[in-house]
RNA sequence: GGUCGCGUAGCUCAGCUGGAUAGAGCAUCUGCCUUCUAAGCAGACGGUCACAGGUUCGAAUCCUGUCGCGAUCACCA
């Protein structure tokens, strides 16, 4: 990067002085690997500034580098491409500056305003699912990457606690439960209340079809069937704040909670702060008054209270009920309004949940706008595609779902059985093995669903196992064993070597190239708010580094301070490997 | 129907603020473990970048239209 800021100055100044123009901007890109040079900058543009044939003022400009900058060793011109070779002093010292750094690529200029990135938000009626997942695992490695960039950051959830669905579960616990608890069934929490989230449907779908024989219309019968009656009638009484419901309420929940933990904790991920929508489902309100008399928002005759974005493309979208009732869309208005209390530093959102919310979160944001808060302009939705399965949807009613906590163990069920077969951990303990096989099996699927673009959606087929070979989790934390052994053996003392006057091997030249662009990298992800982009980064990283360790002899080189270097750059590619996919919550392991 | 997103090798994905002959992995096929971990390396095979126009010196990338897939358009969340 440093490097691509003084050759622009330099290119600049060059056209300045032969051409007499002055040029905006440069453009730069990696040499093509058929070409000799490190760093290719475009001519193509300059044409519109400069007039004559590109060869030639490539030609003109690389010889003016050449004679004006000592790190610029040759040029070759192709076609409009000025191809340019850097000495390796530059890319020796690009590397004494960061062999010693704990977390090279993080910035250290902290922002002062501080951003809350709220991720998981699940419903507390079942366990978590492969859906989740891949919010959870998005929503905190972008929550990592935005404070390697240098953001002060929150993570945060908001719990459906509330509503019809857990009035389902409480309802069928009710009547088929026979005071059934996790422990006396041996159960996680949200697993068995989840078990009675289907039991409900089952019985509800049982009572419409008894109807419909009975001569009711469908449409009624699912309308009219008893235990929805009696479920509704349950979510009144919660909403009283009738005892007996809310008490049975806190139990389940609390059940539920506990289940969630266990996974989150299994996962790695956590959150620095929790709401309830059961507390957060009334605010919004007074702002609803405010906007209101501000004339945000518009009464219609029967009391509902509307705001009109007809203006903006869109509808006009209701923000409370005419019975004075809050909706979604007033209590996410409450619940922003309420986090920037919570913390006064903080000046964006981001929410990362699924593309079927995108129009909630448009309306949302735009609202927000209009109603005049300043920090509204710095929200994001960090809007993911659905993970679907070959037969469609996930549906938890219908079972048909990938369970959270099953599918991390399988991934770990499958490293143990890849690594017994190669038989390369003979000397360790039963405990470091299972640790070793979560490790590998959380990478493996951590990698599948973060190296995506968040937007693309997931086709996940159970019946086809996640790899671990080729572009995967595992192939990076093995790079990383790898290295880890390579400083094991090595006998170089690493503290205070300073690598001078080497001529560098074209792979070690490649590696140090690819590190050079990690700091860029990082700050991308983070604007982007795409882990993708560390992921592909990595694996890039990674690939170059086992090309290298393929064909160059580290602890066998020909002289000491060869050997020094190529040890040390084993070192900081290590580093590099363990920052980048600390940023994916990726942990990467001494062996494998 | 309106709006939004997606469409790149048999499969899974990069590349998209326009730049050289479109890149990886998996799968298939060749080589490489008496040398630092073969979950690896070196190579082969594989493409009308959905389709049609347009802008440009130059388009997978930008614009328009068409087709296909998905989401959304509730006084549900």
């Amino acid at each position: 990067m440093e490097l691509q800021k003084t050759l622009e100055f330099q290119v600049k100044e060059a056209v300045k002085s032969i051409f007499n123009a002055e040029l905006e901007s440069v453009e730069f890109q990696a040499t093509r690997k058929e070409f000799p040079g490190d760093i290719t900058v475009v001519i193509f543009p300059m044409l519109r500034i400069v007039k004559g044939n590109p060869a030639v003022i490539g030609e003109q400009i690389g010889q003016y580098l050449v004679d004006k900058m000592p790190l610029v060793e040759k040029f070759n011109v192709v076609k409009g491409f000025l191809n340019i070779e850097i000495s390796d002093d530059y890319y020796l010292q690009f590397f004494n500056g960061i062999k010693d750094l704990k977390d090279y690529g993080f910035s250290h200029n902290i922002d002062k305003k501080a951003i809350i990135v709220e991720y998981s938000s699940p419903n507390t009626n079942k366990p978590l699912h492969l859906g989740h997942v891949r919010n959870v695992l998005l929503g905190y490695s972008v929550a990592e990457i935005l404070k390697a960039s240098g953001k002060k950051v929150y993570k945060t959830q908001i719990i459906n606690d509330r509503g019809i669905h857990i009035c389902k579960s409480m309802l069928a616990w009710l009547r088929f439960g026979n005071c059934e608890t996790p422990r006396s069934a041996g159960l996680k929490g949200d697993k068995l209340v989840g078990n009675y989230y289907v039991a409900f449907d089952k019985a509800y779908k049982a009572e419409v079809t008894e109807m419909m024989r009975e001569g009711v219309s469908e449409e009624e019968a699912k309308k009219n069937a008893p235990i929805l009656l009696e479920a509704q009638d349950m979510l009144r009484r919660w909403e009283a704040g009738d005892n007996e419901v809310v008490a049975l309420w806190r139990k389940m929940n609390a059940w539920v909670y506990e289940g969630f933990e266990e996974t989150y904790k299994n996962i790695g991920v956590d959150f620095d702060k929790y709401y309830y929508e059961s507390d957060t489902y009334l605010l919004g309100k007074e702002f609803i008054a405010e906007g209101l008399k501000t004339g945000v928002f518009f009464t219609k005759d029967d009391g509902s209270v509307w705001c009109d974005l007809t203006d903006e493309g869109l509808d006009e979208k209701i923000v409370l009920r005419s019975d004075g009732t809050a909706v979604y869309m007033t209590q996410d208005i409450g619940t922003a309004v309420q986090r920037l209390k919570d913390y006064p530093d903080v000046g964006g959102m981001v929410y990362t949940v699924g593309n079927e919310q995108d129009y909630h979160f448009k309306v949302l944001f735009l609202i927000l706008k209009k109603l005049g808060f300043e920090w509204a302009k710095n929200l994001f939705h960090l809007s993911y595609g659905m993970v679907d399965l070959p037969s469609g949807k996930m549906k938890s009613r219908e079972g048909t779902v990938v369970d959270a906590d099953d599918l991390i163990e399988e991934m770990a069920t499958t490293a143990e059985e890849i690594s017994e077969n190669l038989g390369k951990l003979d000397d360790y303990t039963e405990a470091e093995k299972q640790l070793l096989y979560k490790t590998i099996g959380l990478g493996a699927l951590k990698y599948f669903i973060l190296k995506v673009d968040p937007k693309k959606r997931i086709l996940f087929d159970p019946k086809e196992s996640i790899d671990f070979q080729g572009n995967t989790g595992p192939f990076i934390q093995y790079t990383y064993a790898r290295i880890q052994s390579i400083l094991r053996k090595s006998d170089i003392d690493l503290t205070d070597t300073v690598i001078k006057g080497l001529k560098l091997h074209e792979k070690e030249k490649q590696l140090l190239k690819q590190l050079e662009q990690f700091p860029e990298v990082v700050q991308n992800s983070a604007s982007q708010y795409s882990p993708a982009l560390i992921a592909n980064y990595t694996y890039e990283l990674v690939k170059d580094f086992n090309s290298f360790y393929q064909n160059v002899s580290i602890l066998g080189a020909d002289n000491k301070e060869e050997k020094s270097f190529r040890v040390l750059l084993c070192k900081v590619v290590g580093q590099t490997i363990k920052n980048a996919f600390g940023l994916l919550g990726i942990e990467v392991p001494s062996r494998m």
